[in-house]
DNA sequence: GCGGTTTGGTTGAACATTCAACCATCGGGG
DNA sequence: CCCCGATGGTTGAATGTTCAACCAAACCGC
């Protein structure tokens, strides 16, 4: 037998209204942004921010996936087209025959050095701009704390 | 000549890469429940959703793709799918002969019905139960501050 | 080392979104 | 009244994402 529904209550409507609305929409921004300045969306920034962090520049397809939140069959169009475009480049792992290593090539590497300080620019502007300091350590615990709470469960 | 990017501190960059996560990871999992069980997409529900609360159960489709946050493209594909499954109609607007007007079926209005209890029972559990009242309330005026900000400019 | 399960990754089809081009109508200024 | 720019909306193609099916290699127990 199901439980009654624990619907809002009007101030929670209000901020789930508001939450979705303001992170709509700066995602929206941001990645009209990039694609504008640099030819490609978020998704793929962020693949390429992983690559770059990672030692060697280099990371195994799942943990690629893992980095980047995405699923490895999002991972795996994403890199057949980041390999088109000639910023990352496939190996086989040494150690395991099944794996595949992804790595930033140099013109990815630029690439995403060009890219950076406009959508680096971008953040500021839209997000931390806005925020006082209170809001923005506020808005860390609060994001910090859901995503423990998501990937805990 | 460009003034130099005025990069993230370590305190930043923390909190928006934990935005990011946070944001994404909530989403990814509200969509996957949605369309496991009620077979249709966040973006979907949110436009059943806006009809549903319009007077008479309608809008012209410029209005809803405002109060839905989506283009008119989008907007116009969406509803096409959403006539096809019997949850939308469309219709002629009397007073200007450009404009057509999207009205929610009883069906639609059936399955939104059907789909909203699971749906916030979700928001529930993956938000609002993670975060205390004093979070809840910062997260809806940062929220709506982000929201103001970014319409504004 | 054999057979079954799990893991790593890819693929193709279906679906969703964006972008630019487009058509029709509306509305305002000569 | 006519023209012209702005508005409302759709369309098709290109691009991204998801989902399920799949293959191969690794791991595990015996």
């Amino acid at each position: 037998m199901a439980a009654m529904t624990r619907w809002l209550d009007p101030d929670e409507q209000r901020t789930w209204r508001a939450y979705l609305t303001a992170s709509r929409v700066l995602m929206d921004t941001l990645d009209r942004e990039l694609q504008r300045d640099s030819g490609m969306p978020h998704a793929y920034y962020e693949i390429l921010v992983q690559l770059s962090e990672a030692p060697g520049r280099q990371l195994r397809m799942s943990q690629l996936a893992q980095a980047a939140g995405s699923s490895r069959s999002r991972l795996s169009h994403a890199v057949a087209r980041l390999e088109a475009a000639g910023w990352v480049r496939r190996e086989d792992c040494p150690t395991d025959r099944r794996g595949q290593i992804a790595l930033l090539t140099d013109e990815g590497f630029a690439t995403l050095a060009a890219a950076a300080p406009g959508h680096v620019e971008g953040v500021r502007r839209h997000l931390f701009d806005a925020l006082s300091p209170a809001q923005v350590d506020q808005l860390r615990r609060i994001s910090e704390t859901l995503a423990d709470h998501l990937t805990g469960s």
